[in-house]
Formats: C-alpha cells, structure tokens, sequence
DNA sequence: CTTGTTAAGTTGCACTGTACAACTCTTGTT
DNA sequence: AACAAGAGTTGTACAGTGCAACTTAACAAG
C-alpha cells in the first residue's frame, strides 16, 4: 500500500508520542463466584511479561479504530463473542515506567456480561475466567493488578447504589436472582424486603412471564428496560458504617 | 542534543501512535458563581481552533512527565499558582477526528480549587475565570465543551454525595459558607438543619477556631481533615425525582 | 387428595437521615 | 437597651433500609 508514512499536516514533532494501548476488565458471575477475564501474554522472546497473565487489551489500531470507545469494543470481541455487553470508562493508566516498551498510557474500560452458556468456548481461546479475589492475588502483567484493583472497587462501589448486576445476568431473569448477584458481588447477604422494594420502586425493569426454578414457587421474570445506562437509587444499601473515628 | 531518536527497544512498529494530551477542568466558586478556568489558544497560523476558547492542556512530554497525573499537576501549575488542589481523573476522549493533526487521545483531569485571593493575578496569564453556564454554552476548541459537560455532570453528581465542595473554599471556613458553596454549585437551595447533621456526622471536619463575618453572631470555623480524599455520605440530599415513567 | 417441602412474595415495626418550619443564641449597631 | 442579622437548635413528618415473621404458589411423595 502507497500509503503516507505519516500525515505530515502540522502534527507537533517536537513531541515523542507515548504508546498508547486499551485494556478491558470484563466481569461476569459464573458458578456463584465473580469473575474476571484474564488472558495469556505470548510466551515470545522480546513481548514484555511472557506467558504472564493480563487484562485483555493491546495497541490501538490508527487504521481501524475510529474511538476509544470502539478500540474497546473490539477487544472485547477478540476475546468474547459477547453481544451488547455493558461497557464503561474506568479511568487511565500512564507512565514512564509501566511498559518497559517505553512511555505508555492505557485506556482502561470495565465491562459487565452475562455468563457464557458453554464454558469450552473462553477457554479455547487461551483466556479463562477467574475468580475475582484469586485474580486479586494474582502478579498479572504490567500494572493490570492495580487497574483490575481499581475495576472491582468500582464495580463494588456502583454496585451499592445502581442496578449495575442486572448486566451481569441472562434475561430473562427473577428478582431473587439478581438479589443473589447482588450479594455475590457485594459478598455479603441482603434483605429480601428492602431488596424488591428498591428494584421495583426504580422502574427499571419490565415484567417478562413467569419462570419456574428447580422447587418452590415460580417467579417472575424481568427484563431491564434501558439497557444502555443502569438505574441509580437514592440510597446506598447499608449506611457506610461509621470507621470508629481514630483520631 | 544527541538523544536517539526512539528507544529503538522492542517497541512495536506496526502501530502508528496517537497524539496523547491531558486537559484540565480547573473549577472554582468566585462572586457566588460556579466558574472554571479556560485559556485561548495562540493565534497562528498551523495551531487548530486559533483563538478558541479551551480547557488548560496539552501534549504530554515524556522527557518531563514521569506519569499522567504528574502531567496533569504540571498543566495545572503552568496556569494557575495553586497548592494541593482537589484533583481527580475525569476519563479520556479519543478518535481520529478530534484533532485536525491526527488521532489524538487526551485525558482529562478535574481539579476544585479555593478562589484565587486577587483576581488579576490570573487574568495576566491569558485564562480566564468564566462561568460555567456561560463556558458550557460557548464554542470551546477541539471536543472540549463535551469534556467540560462531563465534567460539570460529574461534579454535581459527586456533590450530591460527597463533600467535594470543600475544596472549593479557603480554610478555615463555616458551615454557612460550606453550604453556600454547595447551593452556588448545585444551584438550589438546601437545608439548614439537615445539611449541619450530615456534615458533622459524616467526622471529615476539624474544628478551627471562631470566624466572625460582617454581621451576625461568629460561626465556627473548620479546616478538612483529610485534603486527599472527599467524605462520602450514605445518601444524596434529595432523593432523584421520578421520572414520571414515559412508558 | 392430603401433606410436606421449598422458594416467592408480603407485612409490620424499629431505626436513621432528609424536608420543612419554628425557635433560641450570639454579636455588633444604633 | 432595643434591634437586626446571621449562627445554631429543636421538633415533627416522611421515606427507605434492617430485621423478622408471615402468607402464597408450585411440586412431589405418600
């Protein structure tokens, strides 16, 4: 291709561009555990951090990607045949040092999909879903541990006051679902009461027949009604206990 | 100066880099007035938008910048003489027709800080105090009015909940002018009683001696406690209005 | 057909924080 | 000493959460 090296408009030289990549922290809740996607880095001579594990993510691509936004998408997609999932800004990461590559800044993006109906088809493609604590713990590739840190105490903290785990599952699905989301996401039980009472009152979902579990009484089955944005509740759930002031 | 070219390491070829830039939303509260700092681009020939009206910004310089936020502090520094502001990543903005000389990603920061004591100081350097109505309405360069709603949606959200307001002020300051402040910033009125309670609950306060105005009984005055982080409190002031359900 | 089990969904009360309004307290001025 | 203005308090109403007991629906086994 006789492309131009570069479009020597009046782009500023006197400046080094820094690499510029995006990562994506893709949560989903798999087996009554939170989970985030990690894949393999290429075990090559010359790839920083071989064979460790990392956010999925790379290099945008000037020919290809007309946003940060679509860069995500499409690593998102490289990695996952998710359709629609809920995707947000986290924040950006850079730094002299965080690529030995040279100066880099990361665009970091947080995503939220309902669990994969087959657990082969991650796997296959050298990414795996792993539990968010362990994933916590684990010495991932350039500062991912640190973004994924930050990811999950966001997803944490919206979680407590919008309807943010009604992305994390299959619709259609009951009230008593998304209230065990919630808790498996916040890891800590919640009222029933309060709980439907809150959903219900912020008119974010629609009424979706009826479905029948294993035992008991079948439930409702809803749907969000505005997939694009999550509904924002007046209150956090549990009053911020106070820190036992330590001064 | 004999510097390489490029750190010719194991850095990727096959990818054109962006132009990557930080922009600062600087706001403060001045004349009972929410306002936020803007600058004029030179005007020369080859500069785009020339004599526009934007946020303080620019390319990030590897050789000086040993991060983002460091970046972010130089821009802040370079326009106003500010000490130990509030200041937080907002997102970034990224495409390849942002900026007329190429794919450019910028990542903008907010900043809160206390009014400038003398007002000239400021308006030598080419920027300029405007109001944030005003501001939003103008014609900013580059994607900077879109960056700027976002940033006045996300201060005011914050407010709602958090003691941002604060950092707005000098220390020590009252309560009368804490809640003032957060009135001015979230345009309406607030009460009296109910905003004394969250705020000496929420413990982010110290007690600093009396202050006493130009009438009126003296008032406490109260330095922040912790000038890194905002307090959270466990709801917003007014419960979301419902949306009148549109289905 | 009855009974038991399981899970969905409801009801009632205590507690906490905001909304609104009236009040008292302190300081400086005339 | 009386007044004005702003600081700070008190009391009631209301809304949402926390907790616990309750009713309702679906299904399976005897």
């Amino acid at each position: 291709m006789a492309t131009p090296k570069t479009p020597a408009r009046a782009a500023p030289t006197r400046f080094t561009r820094p690499l510029t990549s995006v990562d994506v922290a893709v949560f989903t809740v798999m087996n009554e555990q939170l989970r985030v996607l990690l894949v393999r880095r290429p075990d090559t001579a010359g790839e920083p951090f071989p064979a460790r594990l990392a956010l999925p993510g790379g290099f945008i691509d000037v020919d290809i990607d007309a946003s940060l936004y679509d860069c995500a998408l499409r690593k998102l997609a490289e990695k996952t045949a998710f359709h629609a999932p809920y995707l947000e800004q986290l924040g950006s990461w850079g730094s002299a040092t965080r690529d030995p590559r040279g100066w880099c800044a990361t665009h970091a993006y947080f995503a939220l999909v309902a669990a994969p109906a087959d657990e082969g088809a991650a796997q296959a493609t050298a990414s795996e879903w792993v539990e968010v604590e362990a994933a916590l713990r684990k010495r991932l590739a350039f500062d991912h541990a640190e973004i994924l840190a930050c990811a999950v105490e966001r997803l944490r903290g919206k979680v407590e006051y919008t309807s943010l785990p009604a992305f994390l599952l299959q619709e259609p699905f009951t009230l008593p679902q998304l209230q065990r989301t919630y808790e498996i996401v916040l890891g800590r039980p919640m009222d029933k009461s309060a709980f439907r009472k809150r959903m219900l009152d912020a008119q974010f979902l629609v009424e979706e027949g009826s479905i029948s579990g294993d035992a008991g009484r079948a439930a409702m089955g809803y749907r969000v009604r505005d997939r694009e944005r999550a509904a924002v509740f007046p209150r956090t759930f549990r009053s911020v206990e106070n820190p036992t002031a330590k001064a």
